[in-house]
DNA sequence: GCCTGAGTTAAACAACTGTTTAAGTTGTGG
DNA sequence: CCACAACTTAAACAGTTGTTTAACTCAGGC
C-alpha cells in the first residue's frame, strides 16, 4: 500500500462505504466493467474519494485482494498448525475456509476472477500470496499426507484443488440461484460435513 | 446469435483470428479490460470487423462462451451416457473434461470469470447451460451414485464441485507458473489419474 | 478564534470506448 | 465484363473513463 494513501485519525465511514460498494459491484460486474461514478454513487461519495483514500481505482482493487488473500492465508496457518495428525487439521481447515468464503462471498468471487489476470500492477501481491500458500500447504498438508497416508500430491495440485473445490458452491451460486434456490442459502453444517467427507475421502483414503 | 451477424460463404480467416485474439486477451485481462482496438491489432483486422462478424463486442463474448459451454455439455453427455455403472462413466467424464479444459485453457479461464457475472445480455445463455448441466449430472451421476453407492449429493453441489475441481489447475496455472514451472505443463496422464483418484475416492467410497 | 489536517466537492482534462457509416476492395458466378 | 455479396477500411461520433486540481467544509487542538 502506498504511503500517500490517506488514513484519518478516525476510521472513515466513507472509506468503508467505498470498500463495501466496490466488493459488491466488482464481484457482480468485474473490476473493469465497474465505473468509478457508479461505485461512488452506490457508496454515496464523490468520485474523487477513491483516489483520495486508495490512490487509484487499482489501489482499491489491490487493497480488497490483499485483505482477502491474507485472511485466507491466516486461517490456513491457524487451522493447519500443530502436531496432530493431518486429518483433524484438514477438517478444521475445510470448515474454516468454507466459513470464511461464506462470510466474504463477494471478495471470493472477485479474487477468483482476478487470479489468472496478468496485470503487472497487481501480480506481485498474488505471487507473494501464492508462494506463502504453497509453502504452507506443502509443509502442513502434502508432506504429512505423504507420511501418514502414503499419498504424494504435490502442492501445486493440492493447493488449487482445495481452494477451487471449496470455492465451487460460491462461484456457481449466482447463476444457479436462477435454477434452484438452494445454492444461495448460507452454507450449513450439513453441507460443510458433506464437502469435508468428499475431500477427506479423496485425499486421505488408500489407493482406489 | 443475431441473424444479422455476417457469415461468408467461405470460412473467414479474419473471423477466426478475431476469435483467437479474443480468447487470448479476454482470458488474460478480462473482457471489459480488453479494448477492441487492442483486439483488432492482435488479430490484424480493422476494429469495425468485430461488429461486422459478431454484431458487437458482447456478441463476440457470447459466441465464445456458448461455444465453450456447449462443448463441455456435449462431452458430459457423451461420456456419461450408457448403462454401465457410474464409476467407469465418471472416469471417462473426468478424463474428457480435463482434456477439454487443457485444449481450451483460455476459454475456460474466460468462462470461469464470467460465470458469476450478472450481465443481462449474457445471463440467459448461462442459465440454459446450467439447467442442462444440472439435469445431466442429476440423471447421470447423482442418482446413480445414490443408487449404487448410497451417497446423496445434490446436483447443485456435485455440478460445481466437479467443474471447479477439474478447473483448479488451469485457474491457478498463470499465477503458479511464477512460483514453479509444473502448473503450466500440459496435463499428463499421471495427473489425470491422480485427480480421478481423488474424485472417485471422494465421491464413491463409503462414509468416511 | 485561529490554524491545520482530514475529508469532500465540482469541474476539467486527456484519453479511451464501442458503434456506426460510407466508401472502397475482393472474389465469385453468370 | 458486370453485378453482387462479402469483406475491409478510415473516420466520425457520443459517451464514458480514471485522474487531477483547486476550492471548500469540518473537526480538533492550542
Amino acid at each position: 500500500m502506498k504511503e500517500d494513501v490517506n488514513l484519518g485519525k478516525r476510521e472513515s465511514e466513507s472509506r468503508q462505504r467505498i470498500i463495501d460498494a466496490a466488493l459488491h459491484l466488482f464481484s457482480k460486474k468485474g473490476f473493469s466493467a465497474t465505473g468509478l461514478r457508479e461505485l461512488a454513487r452506490e457508496a454515496d461519495v464523490n468520485v474523487a474519494m477513491v483516489s483520495y483514500f486508495f490512490g487509484s481505482k487499482k489501489g482499491l482493487l489491490k487493497e480488497l485482494l490483499d485483505h482477502f488473500f491474507s485472511g485466507y492465508l491466516d486461517l490456513a496457518r491457524e487451522t493447519l498448525s500443530g502436531d496432530e495428525p493431518v486429518e483433524p487439521r484438514l477438517r478444521r481447515f475445510i470448515a474454516a475456509a468454507l466459513t470464511y468464503f461464506e462470510n466474504h462471498r463477494d471478495a471470493l468471487l472477485l479474487a477468483l476472477a482476478e487470479i489468472p489476470r496478468d496485470d503487472p500492477d497487481i501480480i506481485e501481491h498474488k505471487i507473494i500470496w501464492a508462494k506463502q500458500m504453497m509453502a504452507e500447504f506443502d509443509q502442513r498438508l502434502c508432506q504429512p499426507i505423504a507420511h501418514e497416508h502414503g499419498r504424494n500430491i504435490p502442492p501445486h495440485i493440492l493447493g488449487p484443488l482445495l481452494t477451487s473445490t471449496l470455492s465451487a458452491r460460491f462461484l456457481f451460486a449466482p447463476i444457479l440461484q436462477q435454477v434452484a434456490p438452494e445454492p444461495c442459502a448460507p452454507i450449513d453444517s450439513a453441507t460443510i460435513e458433506q464437502l469435508t467427507d468428499v475431500l477427506l475421502h479423496g485425499l486421505l483414503r488408500d489407493e482406489f
